[in-house]
DNA sequence: CGCTTTACATACATTCTTGAATGTATAAAA
DNA sequence: TTTTATACATTCAAGAATGTATGTAAAGCG
């Protein structure tokens, strides 16, 4: 075997983690062997188990490389003329990445789909530190929304701020589950769209 | 071994499934074995394969069980004076089901929570034709409320149905997930309420 | 230049699981 | 009453999958 360099290495770790990402979304993380992420990856168990000291540890190093863009990307920007469009342009730079971003979005869809919370798993079922600030800014664009008088009457920002939150929630899930032929997969600007329209004074 | 009834061994049956039910909770269905299964339920592997040809056989028909409830309970009343408030009500509805009924609201958690959508079950994380009913019903009870002219101007019933069936999906996933003391889980109500006072004219 | 550590590959022991095969006593049908 | 199908329990063979232990050759370092 010949021994490779520090730089080889940090490829080998990043080939592995691709390979873990194709397997598991294949297979589930469950049914999934270390064995067969090192034969996707080129390499042998042995190597995954130098790199990472089991699945888990795999599992959340990748999942760590999948939510970085979205705290680099997903921003409210306040606009003093329109506030409620930073929140719909937040909104749908999610699904920007989503489409554009295939790891990113094969690991959400293991995330939602095939993987099971039980275990050293089941607190990542709550609502992760990310999605709580992600919660946080929502109703500060709400607020200043509000004072802006922007929103129409009778709505508390934080209760509009949960209520888009659910929708997002929910709208990611079936867009990462739908065929493309589907509408929430087809049109999620839209349906984002009329979303904000709703709140609009 | 004493040979039952068929009374008695339909009741072998459903304490299977409830075995099961405990047990997928608790270890996630990949991870459940039938020996488990079959300890937790009083009975051998062998009973259990009797009853079912494998563990799909049996996740399917404690998923079955589940739905009924729903399809019995959750219905949209035509009140022609507040058309909205049957939405409301059924949405509420949802949420007492799940609160009261424990083998329901724990066979939900399993299929949203526990379970790796791969193979034989990769169809289901798409819409079932139930949810695919309910956004049907959802629609057609904004299109009466719209007639009535209960609704808000500027939004279409098929745009707020979908709005409020991605709402209601985000819900029961953060209702199921979250802690007592969470908002998601302790007052569904008032985020329904919100959500449909939205939508009022 | 020699020692140590790294970055893997290989081999092994152990521990589940599964599906099927077989056994068996009795309920139900004839 | 005899026969047959039922409702399980028990046993077995076989194949994963895991973690660890060990081998190894080259990189890195003083």
């Amino acid at each position: 075997m010949v021994r490779k360099t520090k730089e080889e290495a940090e490829i080998t770790r990043r080939h592995i983690i691709a390979a873990a990402r194709r397997v598991f979304l294949a297979w589930g993380v469950g049914r999934t062997t270390l064995e067969r992420i090192a034969a996707e990856a080129g390499v042998t168990r042995g190597a995954v188990y130098w790199h990472f000291r089991n699945k888990t540890e795999l599992f959340f190093a990748m999942r760590e490389q999948a939510i970085l863009p979205f705290l680099d990307r997903v921003v409210f920007k306040e606009d003093d003329a329109d506030p409620l469009q930073g929140i719909e342009m937040a909104l749908q730079e999610i699904f920007h990445i989503l489409r554009d971003q295939a790891e990113v979005r094969e690991t959400f869809e293991i995330i939602s789909f095939k993987c099971e919370y039980v275990n050293e798993f089941s607190g990542m079922m709550q609502c992760t530190g990310g999605q709580l600030d992600f919660l946080g800014k929502l109703t500060e664009a709400y607020r200043r929304a509000e004072a802006r008088g922007a929103l129409r009457a009778g709505s508390a920002p934080a209760d509009l701020a949960h209520d888009t939150f659910l929708f997002v929630g929910g709208l990611i899930k079936h867009w990462l589950a739908g065929r493309p032929d589907e509408r929430f997969r087809s049109d999620p600007a839209g349906l984002i769209r009329n979303h904000v329209a709703l709140r609009r004074a």
